[in-house]
DNA sequence: AAGAAACGATACGGTTCGTTTCGTAACGAT
DNA sequence: ATCGTTACGAAACGAACCGTATCGTTTCTT
């Protein structure tokens, strides 16, 4: 076989190569493009390390040297486009609120690889402790705290009780969590209208008889 | 032996043969006990139809003959507990009916490979067309009636709106997902009453303006 | 008696994961 | 300037798994 010294520069193949004793952007870059577009078109139940790392142009141990597993890479899909991902509403009605975040969480999720990524990482927690505990102590966190604070400022407003909020959220949470794993996440604005209304009245301070000991 | 020609039975490996043209008992019976032992002692992560097969004995096709894939061996594993469940209770209070009945399932999913078993269909349907159609057409359905008569129930003696029984059960649902799949199904009597007490109160007809009659 | 069906064992092809080895290339420190 | 360190992509490897096929055997059905 004859070795190409200087191997054809096919426009595809620029065989990006190392940069010194450090991290390359552009692998970095082409490696997250590539899990992003893969779980995009193929899902989850298409997705291999492999793939991507043919997609890429990389090599599998790149990949491993900054995603020690799986569920790592997923994160970092999720992460890439939380950034320009859903703006917190603040309309002064928790129901309001609710019922906005929750219709551009579900289009996020729909039209991003980021509902595909988080099934993932869910299903992947599932068969992996390693996946379990990022997503508990890395992922979950960060997700919560959005919701968080729009139960807390309704607290502060008085529409709902304070020591309910987590609970509501809780609530809440779930309510997505079943709409995505079942693949029902199609913008249906009564249902979010009506869980939202329902939420805010579950919370409602007066209702209560007794204060919640 | 009851069989007289039994080969000297090497404790091990009885080497169960074909009863004719027609499922033999034993075999299932050995394959549904070696997933339930393999599930409740491996959890997902360690389950494999090659590790089934070799505690029960089977051969692999044997397997594949019965249930045609690993979702389907997974809700059999489900269904075989599923008769010594949960009794649904009916104490004629909405809140008691569901704290009673959360606590009876998060110890039936501890106590149990069910736990497992659900937590595996899940994952398993994030992959496969065909699991998400099992759990969504064949499982969810049933498993959603039992409390949904408990709704319903409540609905009848007026402690819930009747158009909001549906949405409740699936909030209820969530709450349940939610903390099966986080691994947090830890019997905590508090978090359940309040829980319990917080969908009351979203379904409570008269604490809203007057929507429905 | 003949055939159909189920049994366990075994093997196979195809994937995937995660690791290891290899030669190359660029940076940092000396 | 040189040498060591580190990252890079390619390739291969071993292990595990899935789902299917083949084979000889056993037993019921017709």
């Amino acid at each position: 076989m004859n070795e190409p010294d200087t191997p054809a520069p096919t426009e595809t193949a620029p065989r990006r190569a190392s940069i010194g004793a450090r991290r390359n952007p552009a692998a970095e870059t082409a490696i997250l493009a590539a899990a992003r577009g893969l779980l995009a078109e193929k899902g989850y139940a298409g997705f291999s390390i492999d793939e991507v790392a043919r997609r890429a142009g990389a090599g599998k141990p790149t990949i491993y040297r900054w995603w020690p597993s799986k569920a790592d890479l997923f994160i970092a899909v999720y992460a890439a486009d939380k950034a320009a991902a859903i703006a917190v509403p603040d309309t002064g009605s928790l129901a309001a609120d609710l019922a906005g975040y929750t219709a551009a969480l579900w289009r996020f999720w729909r039209e991003t690889p980021s509902g595909a990524a988080f099934r993932a990482l869910l299903a992947e927690a599932q068969a992996s402790e390693q996946a379990m505990t990022a997503l508990r102590e890395k992922f979950l966190p960060l997700r919560l705290a959005d919701l968080g604070c729009v139960f807390t400022r309704a607290a502060g407003r008085g529409e709902i009780a304070a020591a309910d909020a987590e609970s509501l959220l809780q609530l809440y949470i779930g309510f997505h969590w079943v709409h995505l794993l079942t693949e029902r996440i199609d913008e249906d604005a009564a249902l979010i209208d009506r869980m939202a209304r329902l939420i805010v009245r579950a919370g409602r301070p007066d209702t209560a008889a007794p204060p919640s000991r």
